[in-house]
DNA sequence: AATCGTTATATTTGCAAAAACATAACGGTA
DNA sequence: TACCGTTATGTTTTTGCAAATATAACGATT
Protein backbone atom coordinates (compact mmCIF):
# COMPACT_ATOMS: atom_id res chain seq x y z
CA UNK A 1 0.00 0.00 0.00
CA UNK A 2 3.52 2.13 -0.01
CA UNK A 3 5.47 3.66 -2.42
CA UNK A 4 8.91 2.53 -2.93
CA UNK A 5 11.90 4.29 -4.54
CA UNK A 6 14.36 2.08 -6.45
CA UNK A 7 17.60 2.63 -8.03
CA UNK A 8 20.09 0.93 -10.54
CA UNK A 9 23.66 2.76 -10.71
CA UNK A 10 26.70 1.72 -12.73
CA UNK A 11 29.57 3.27 -13.43
CA UNK A 12 30.94 3.76 -17.17
CA UNK A 13 34.06 4.85 -18.93
CA UNK A 14 34.13 6.12 -22.55
CA UNK A 15 30.08 5.58 -23.12
CA UNK A 16 30.68 1.20 -21.66
CA UNK A 17 29.59 -0.05 -19.17
CA UNK A 18 32.49 -1.16 -16.47
CA UNK A 19 30.33 -2.04 -13.36
CA UNK A 20 26.71 -3.13 -12.73
CA UNK A 21 25.37 -4.83 -10.51
CA UNK A 22 25.44 -8.01 -12.52
CA UNK A 23 28.84 -7.64 -13.09
CA UNK A 24 29.86 -7.30 -9.77
CA UNK A 25 27.84 -10.59 -8.60
CA UNK A 26 30.07 -12.38 -11.74
CA UNK A 27 32.96 -10.96 -10.06
CA UNK A 28 32.85 -12.33 -6.64
CA UNK A 29 31.57 -15.34 -7.51
CA UNK A 30 34.77 -15.61 -9.15
CA UNK A 31 36.88 -14.40 -6.35
CA UNK A 32 35.13 -17.53 -4.69
CA UNK A 33 35.78 -20.19 -7.24
CA UNK A 34 38.75 -18.97 -8.79
CA UNK A 35 37.35 -20.00 -12.45
CA UNK A 36 34.99 -18.20 -14.91
CA UNK A 37 33.36 -21.55 -15.85
CA UNK A 38 32.41 -22.45 -12.15
CA UNK A 39 31.49 -18.96 -11.09
CA UNK A 40 28.77 -18.87 -13.97
CA UNK A 41 27.64 -22.42 -12.68
CA UNK A 42 27.09 -20.94 -9.38
CA UNK A 43 25.12 -17.83 -10.97
CA UNK A 44 23.02 -20.41 -13.46
CA UNK A 45 23.88 -17.88 -16.33
CA UNK A 46 25.79 -19.69 -19.52
CA UNK A 47 30.21 -19.47 -19.91
CA UNK A 48 29.45 -17.92 -22.98
CA UNK A 49 27.31 -14.92 -21.16
CA UNK A 50 30.03 -14.56 -18.27
CA UNK A 51 32.87 -14.37 -20.49
CA UNK A 52 31.41 -11.90 -22.40
CA UNK A 53 30.56 -9.86 -19.58
CA UNK A 54 34.34 -10.13 -18.03
CA UNK A 55 35.87 -9.04 -21.30
CA UNK A 56 34.23 -6.53 -21.33
CA UNK A 57 34.81 -5.31 -18.34
CA UNK A 58 38.51 -5.78 -18.49
CA UNK A 59 38.23 -4.01 -21.92
CA UNK A 60 36.46 -0.68 -20.43
CA UNK A 61 38.54 -0.46 -16.88
CA UNK A 62 42.09 1.17 -16.86
CA UNK A 63 43.80 -1.32 -15.11
CA UNK A 64 43.29 -5.19 -15.57
CA UNK A 65 40.40 -5.90 -13.43
CA UNK A 66 41.00 -9.93 -13.39
CA UNK A 67 43.75 -12.18 -14.42
CA UNK A 68 42.51 -15.17 -16.79
CA UNK A 69 44.99 -18.17 -17.40
CA UNK A 70 44.55 -20.63 -19.89
CA UNK A 71 45.74 -24.66 -19.19
CA UNK A 72 48.25 -25.97 -17.19
CA UNK A 73 46.97 -28.11 -13.91
CA UNK A 74 43.26 -27.35 -13.38
CA UNK A 75 42.98 -26.00 -16.94
CA UNK A 76 43.54 -22.87 -15.89
CA UNK A 77 41.41 -20.25 -13.63
CA UNK A 78 40.55 -16.44 -13.25
CA UNK A 79 41.53 -14.44 -9.97
CA UNK A 80 40.81 -10.77 -9.39
CA UNK A 81 43.45 -8.30 -9.09
CA UNK A 82 43.99 -6.08 -6.05
CA UNK A 83 42.54 -2.92 -8.68
CA UNK A 84 39.06 -5.02 -8.76
CA UNK A 85 38.70 -6.03 -5.31
CA UNK A 86 39.12 -1.97 -4.56
CA UNK A 87 36.83 -1.46 -7.48
CA UNK A 88 34.09 -3.37 -5.96
CA UNK A 89 34.29 -2.17 -2.74
CA UNK A 90 33.94 1.07 -3.95
CA UNK A 91 30.75 0.05 -6.06
CA UNK A 92 29.05 -1.42 -2.84
CA UNK A 93 29.85 1.22 -0.72
CA UNK A 94 28.40 3.69 -3.13
CA UNK A 95 25.35 1.61 -4.61
CA UNK A 96 24.45 1.41 -0.61
CA UNK A 97 24.88 4.85 0.44
CA UNK A 98 22.67 5.49 -2.99
CA UNK A 99 20.02 3.54 -1.25
CA UNK A 100 19.90 5.37 2.17
CA UNK A 101 20.11 8.64 0.78
CA UNK A 102 16.81 7.50 -1.69
CA UNK A 103 14.80 6.42 1.17
CA UNK A 104 15.57 9.88 3.11
CA UNK A 105 13.59 11.32 -0.07
CA UNK A 106 10.75 8.80 0.17
CA UNK A 107 8.74 11.16 2.16
CA UNK A 108 8.36 13.55 -0.35
CA UNK A 109 6.26 11.41 -2.49
CA UNK A 110 4.23 9.75 0.06
CA UNK A 111 3.08 13.22 1.67
CA UNK A 112 1.41 13.96 -2.06
CA UNK B 1 39.73 9.01 -19.75
CA UNK B 2 37.86 9.06 -16.51
CA UNK B 3 34.90 7.11 -15.51
CA UNK B 4 31.17 8.45 -15.11
CA UNK B 5 28.38 6.84 -12.10
CA UNK B 6 25.22 6.87 -13.91
CA UNK B 7 22.00 5.86 -12.24
CA UNK B 8 18.09 5.01 -13.13
CA UNK B 9 15.44 5.44 -10.37
CA UNK B 10 11.86 4.66 -10.52
CA UNK B 11 8.69 4.11 -7.99
CA UNK B 12 6.80 1.22 -7.67
CA UNK B 13 3.93 0.48 -5.88
CA UNK B 14 3.09 -3.20 -5.07
CA UNK B 15 5.93 -4.72 -6.83
CA UNK B 16 4.62 -2.59 -10.02
CA UNK B 17 6.42 0.33 -11.65
CA UNK B 18 5.14 3.64 -11.37
CA UNK B 19 6.69 5.95 -12.32
CA UNK B 20 10.69 5.96 -14.18
CA UNK B 21 12.06 8.17 -16.98
CA UNK B 22 10.42 6.70 -19.93
CA UNK B 23 6.77 7.11 -18.00
CA UNK B 24 7.43 11.06 -17.07
CA UNK B 25 8.49 12.30 -20.36
CA UNK B 26 5.28 10.68 -21.79
CA UNK B 27 3.41 12.41 -19.37
CA UNK B 28 5.08 15.60 -19.64
CA UNK B 29 4.37 14.77 -23.29
CA UNK B 30 0.62 14.72 -22.56
CA UNK B 31 0.65 17.78 -20.40
CA UNK B 32 1.64 19.71 -23.66
CA UNK B 33 -0.38 18.42 -26.36
CA UNK B 34 -3.53 17.48 -24.37
CA UNK B 35 -3.84 13.75 -26.03
CA UNK B 36 -2.22 10.33 -25.44
CA UNK B 37 -1.75 9.97 -29.75
CA UNK B 38 -0.23 13.36 -30.07
CA UNK B 39 2.15 12.72 -26.90
CA UNK B 40 2.83 9.27 -28.66
CA UNK B 41 3.43 11.02 -31.63
CA UNK B 42 6.15 13.00 -30.26
CA UNK B 43 8.23 10.82 -28.29
CA UNK B 44 8.06 8.63 -31.69
CA UNK B 45 6.48 5.38 -29.89
CA UNK B 46 3.75 3.39 -30.94
CA UNK B 47 -0.04 4.82 -29.66
CA UNK B 48 -0.44 1.83 -28.46
CA UNK B 49 2.57 1.34 -25.95
CA UNK B 50 1.66 4.67 -25.03
CA UNK B 51 -1.42 3.43 -24.11
CA UNK B 52 -0.27 0.50 -21.80
CA UNK B 53 2.44 2.48 -20.01
CA UNK B 54 -0.57 4.96 -19.27
CA UNK B 55 -2.71 2.18 -18.03
CA UNK B 56 0.21 0.64 -15.81
CA UNK B 57 0.44 4.10 -13.94
CA UNK B 58 -2.91 5.05 -13.23
CA UNK B 59 -3.42 1.14 -12.16
CA UNK B 60 -0.77 1.24 -9.64
CA UNK B 61 -1.12 4.90 -8.75
CA UNK B 62 -2.83 5.64 -5.26
CA UNK B 63 -5.01 8.28 -7.07
CA UNK B 64 -5.54 9.08 -10.71
CA UNK B 65 -2.48 10.54 -12.90
CA UNK B 66 -4.44 11.37 -15.94
CA UNK B 67 -7.58 11.85 -17.02
CA UNK B 68 -8.35 10.98 -20.00
CA UNK B 69 -11.32 11.20 -22.09
CA UNK B 70 -13.33 9.57 -25.60
CA UNK B 71 -15.46 11.01 -27.99
CA UNK B 72 -16.92 14.80 -28.33
CA UNK B 73 -15.16 17.60 -30.38
CA UNK B 74 -11.79 16.75 -31.42
CA UNK B 75 -12.54 13.33 -30.27
CA UNK B 76 -10.99 13.06 -27.00
CA UNK B 77 -8.05 13.80 -25.24
CA UNK B 78 -5.90 13.30 -21.53
CA UNK B 79 -4.76 15.47 -19.33
CA UNK B 80 -2.74 15.36 -16.04
CA UNK B 81 -4.34 15.38 -12.84
CA UNK B 82 -3.01 17.77 -9.95
CA UNK B 83 -1.91 14.57 -7.85
CA UNK B 84 -0.20 13.54 -11.75
CA UNK B 85 1.86 16.90 -11.84
CA UNK B 86 3.16 17.06 -8.23
CA UNK B 87 4.08 13.21 -8.87
CA UNK B 88 6.44 13.96 -11.87
CA UNK B 89 7.60 17.15 -9.96
CA UNK B 90 8.80 15.12 -7.05
CA UNK B 91 10.11 12.47 -9.06
CA UNK B 92 12.42 14.92 -10.70
CA UNK B 93 13.56 16.66 -8.01
CA UNK B 94 14.50 13.59 -6.41
CA UNK B 95 16.34 12.34 -9.62
CA UNK B 96 18.18 15.35 -10.11
CA UNK B 97 19.68 15.40 -6.35
CA UNK B 98 20.82 11.75 -6.39
CA UNK B 99 22.50 12.43 -9.57
CA UNK B 100 24.44 15.24 -7.40
CA UNK B 101 24.76 12.93 -4.96
CA UNK B 102 26.27 10.32 -6.92
CA UNK B 103 28.48 13.04 -8.54
CA UNK B 104 30.25 13.82 -5.33
CA UNK B 105 30.87 9.44 -4.65
CA UNK B 106 33.20 9.45 -8.01
CA UNK B 107 36.33 10.29 -5.82
CA UNK B 108 35.85 7.04 -4.56
CA UNK B 109 36.36 5.31 -7.50
CA UNK B 110 38.70 7.67 -9.65
CA UNK B 111 41.33 7.24 -6.84
CA UNK B 112 41.88 3.62 -7.09
C1' DA C 1 52.63 -37.48 -26.04
C1' DA C 2 48.19 -38.25 -23.72
C1' DT C 3 45.06 -36.27 -20.36
C1' DC C 4 42.20 -32.87 -18.27
C1' DG C 5 39.47 -28.82 -17.04
C1' DT C 6 39.71 -24.49 -18.26
C1' DT C 7 39.58 -20.17 -21.37
C1' DA C 8 38.14 -18.51 -25.83
C1' DT C 9 35.06 -18.15 -29.86
C1' DA C 10 31.75 -19.27 -33.70
C1' DT C 11 27.22 -20.90 -35.13
C1' DT C 12 22.60 -22.14 -34.63
C1' DT C 13 18.17 -22.22 -32.30
C1' DG C 14 14.39 -20.49 -29.56
C1' DC C 15 11.65 -17.15 -27.48
C1' DA C 16 9.76 -13.10 -25.66
C1' DA C 17 9.32 -8.35 -26.22
C1' DA C 18 8.49 -4.77 -29.51
C1' DA C 19 6.60 -3.09 -33.63
C1' DA C 20 3.16 -3.11 -37.18
C1' DC C 21 -1.32 -3.60 -38.58
C1' DA C 22 -6.29 -3.69 -38.00
C1' DT C 23 -10.65 -2.39 -35.96
C1' DA C 24 -14.18 -1.21 -32.59
C1' DA C 25 -16.23 2.32 -29.56
C1' DC C 26 -17.04 6.83 -28.08
C1' DG C 27 -19.49 11.41 -28.02
C1' DG C 28 -19.69 16.28 -29.31
C1' DT C 29 -20.83 18.89 -33.61
C1' DA C 30 -22.94 20.15 -37.82
C1' DT D 1 -27.50 10.67 -38.34
C1' DA D 2 -23.07 11.19 -40.54
C1' DC D 3 -18.51 12.75 -39.48
C1' DC D 4 -14.19 13.14 -37.09
C1' DG D 5 -10.15 12.46 -34.20
C1' DT D 6 -9.45 10.31 -30.28
C1' DT D 7 -9.26 6.31 -26.78
C1' DA D 8 -9.24 1.38 -26.36
C1' DT D 9 -8.06 -3.35 -27.69
C1' DG D 10 -7.04 -7.58 -30.52
C1' DT D 11 -4.05 -9.94 -33.92
C1' DT D 12 -0.07 -10.67 -36.63
C1' DT D 13 4.70 -9.93 -37.87
C1' DT D 14 9.34 -8.74 -36.92
C1' DT D 15 13.40 -8.45 -34.56
C1' DG D 16 16.83 -8.44 -31.20
C1' DC D 17 18.63 -10.89 -27.40
C1' DA D 18 19.36 -15.01 -24.66
C1' DA D 19 20.18 -19.85 -24.63
C1' DA D 20 21.94 -23.91 -26.55
C1' DT D 21 25.35 -26.34 -29.09
C1' DA D 22 29.89 -27.15 -30.95
C1' DT D 23 34.81 -26.82 -31.16
C1' DA D 24 39.51 -25.06 -30.89
C1' DA D 25 43.50 -23.77 -28.03
C1' DC D 26 46.10 -23.88 -24.00
C1' DG D 27 49.74 -25.73 -20.74
C1' DA D 28 51.10 -28.03 -16.34
C1' DT D 29 51.11 -32.91 -14.90
C1' DT D 30 51.77 -37.75 -15.50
Amino acid sequence: MSYKIKSRIWIESENNVLLGEGRVHLLKAIEETGSLSKAAKSLNISYKKAWQLIDSVNKSAKKPVTINSIGGRGGGGAELTEYGKSLINAFDEINKSCWTFLDKQLGKIESL
